[in-house]
DNA sequence: ACAAATTTGTAACAATATTATACAATTTAG
DNA sequence: CTAAATTGTATAATATTGTTACAAATTTGT
C-alpha cells in the first residue's frame, strides 16, 4: 500500500492531471516514460514530478522510467476511482440536472443511487434513469441505502439546513455547490467546494487587469 | 481609482467571498463594520481583513471602521461586477445549457449575447432568451459583435481547435470547463478554469483519507 | 561482460508566499 | 478632553513550494 500521509493539498490536486495525462498515454499504447518526457508534456519539472508521485511510493525504476499502465494504476486507486461509492445528489434544478446528466461519476468511483429536489413538480420526473425523490423521503432513503456522499446542487439556506441532517444520517463527503461553508462547520468531513460564480467574479477581475 | 498591482491570487480568490458577505451585511440593512467584527462572521482574522482590503486602497477609517454600503461597492468595482462584458458560451450540451441557464452572469458583469453549439440539431432551440447558432457562425458573429469573453462547455479537442481562433477573434477572457490548457498557448488571455472532473476525483481522494 | 548513458529517489537548499504581531495615527464617543 | 476603538502598515514569523544536486540502480550498446 502507498504511503498517503500529510501530502500537501497542491499535490494532490496534481494528481488527476496525472491521472489525465497518463490515461492519454496509455490509450496510446505507450509502455514506458521518464519524469523528464513527462515532465515536457505535462509542463511541469520533472523534478517536481518524480517529487509529487514520491510522496505515495516509488512507482519507477531508476534507469526505467515509469510504467504507464502502472502508474495510471497506482494512481487511479490513490485517487479512488475504483471505488463505488453510493452518492446522492441533492437539488434537480438546472445544476442539478446538468451535473448528474454530464459527470462520468462512475469513472470516478461514485454511484449515484438518488436524486432529491423539494420542488414537488420534479417528483417522479427521470434523470440517468434514476427517478427524482422529494427531499421528504431523504431521511429514510439514506437511512436505508446508506449513501455516503451528497451533491450539494442547492442554495446556501438549503444547504444549511440539509447539512446537518445529512452528516447524521452518515454522509462523509461533500461536493459543494452552494455557498453554505460546510468544513467550518464539521471538520471530520470531506467537503469538495465548487463556487462557480465566485470563479466568474475571478474571471472578471482578471479579465479587467490584463494590462497589468 | 483602487491600487491593485501585484496583488496575490489568494487575495483575489478571497475577494468574492467578501463581497458576498458585504452583500448580505448591505441587505440586512447594517451600515458599518469593523475587522473584528467581520472576522468573527468571515472566519478570517481581523488582521487578515485589513491586509487584504488595503491592498486596494484605504476604506476603511480608525476608530469607525468600514462603511457597508462603500466597501461592498467598492470591491464590486475591482471584482468589476459592474461592466458588462460582451461573452458568448460555446457548446450547449448539458453543461453549456445549465451554465448558460443558471448561472447569473447579468449580476457579475456580463452579457451572454449569443451561445454556439456545432451539433445542428440544437441550431434554433432558445436558451435563455438566445437562439443557439452552429458553430460555422462563430466567426462572423464575432466579427461583427465583438464578444471579449467566451465560456467553453466543448471537450478538449473541440478547445483546442477553437481556443486559438477565438484568441485571433478578440476573446481577452476565457471561463474554461475544458482540460485545455489555454494558458500554456496565450499567456496573455485571462482564464479562469472549473476542472468538475478533477474536484469531483479529489473529493474521492479526501474521502478515501478521512481518518488520517 | 563491461562501460557509458539514463533515470529515479531523496536530502538539502532556496525562494516565495502567507499569516501573525505590534503599534503609531486617527477617529469616535461620552 | 480623555478613554476606547480601530485602521493602515511595517516587520517578523511561519509555512509552503519548488529547485538543485547527486548517490544508487538500471538499461543499453558493443
Amino acid at each position: 500500500m502507498a504511503k498517503n500521509d500529510g501530502v500537501s493539498i497542491s499535490v494532490i490536486k496534481r494528481l488527476p492531471r496525472y491521472y489525465r495525462f497518463l490515461g492519454e498515454l496509455r490509450e496510446q499504447g505507450i509502455i514506458r516514460i521518464s519524469s523528464k518526457d513527462l515532465s515536457a508534456k505535462m509542463g511541469f519539472t520533472a523534478s517536481q514530478i518524480r517529487q509529487d508521485l514520491n510522496c505515495f511510493g516509488g512507482f519507477g525504476q531508476q534507469g526505467y522510467g515509469y510504467n504507464i499502465e502502472s502508474l495510471y494504476n497506482e494512481i487511479g486507486n490513490i485517487l479512488g476511482v475504483n471505488n463505488n461509492r453510493k452518492a446522492i445528489i441533492i437539488g434537480a434544478g438546472n445544476l442539478g440536472k446538468a451535473v448528474a446528466l454530464h459527470m462520468s461519476f462512475e469513472q470516478r468511483g461514485f454511484n449515484v443511487i438518488g436524486v432529491f429536489d423539494r420542488n414537488p413538480a420534479l417528483t417522479g420526473q427521470m434523470l440517468r434513469g434514476i427517478p427524482i425523490r422529494h427531499t421528504d423521503g431523504l431521511y429514510d432513503f439514506c437511512r436505508d441505502n446508506s449513501p455516503t456522499v451528497a451533491v450539494l446542487c442547492i442554495p446556501s439556506s438549503a444547504a444549511e439546513v440539509l447539512a446537518p441532517q445529512l452528516v447524521e444520517l452518515g454522509i462523509k463527503g461533500f461536493w459543494n455547490f452552494s455557498h453554505y461553508d460546510i468544513s467550518a462547520n464539521y471538520p471530520n468531513v470531506a467537503v469538495e467546494n465548487v463556487h462557480l460564480s465566485d470563479s466568474l467574479m475571478t474571471l472578471s477581475y482578471h479579465v479587467s487587469n490584463l494590462e497589468d
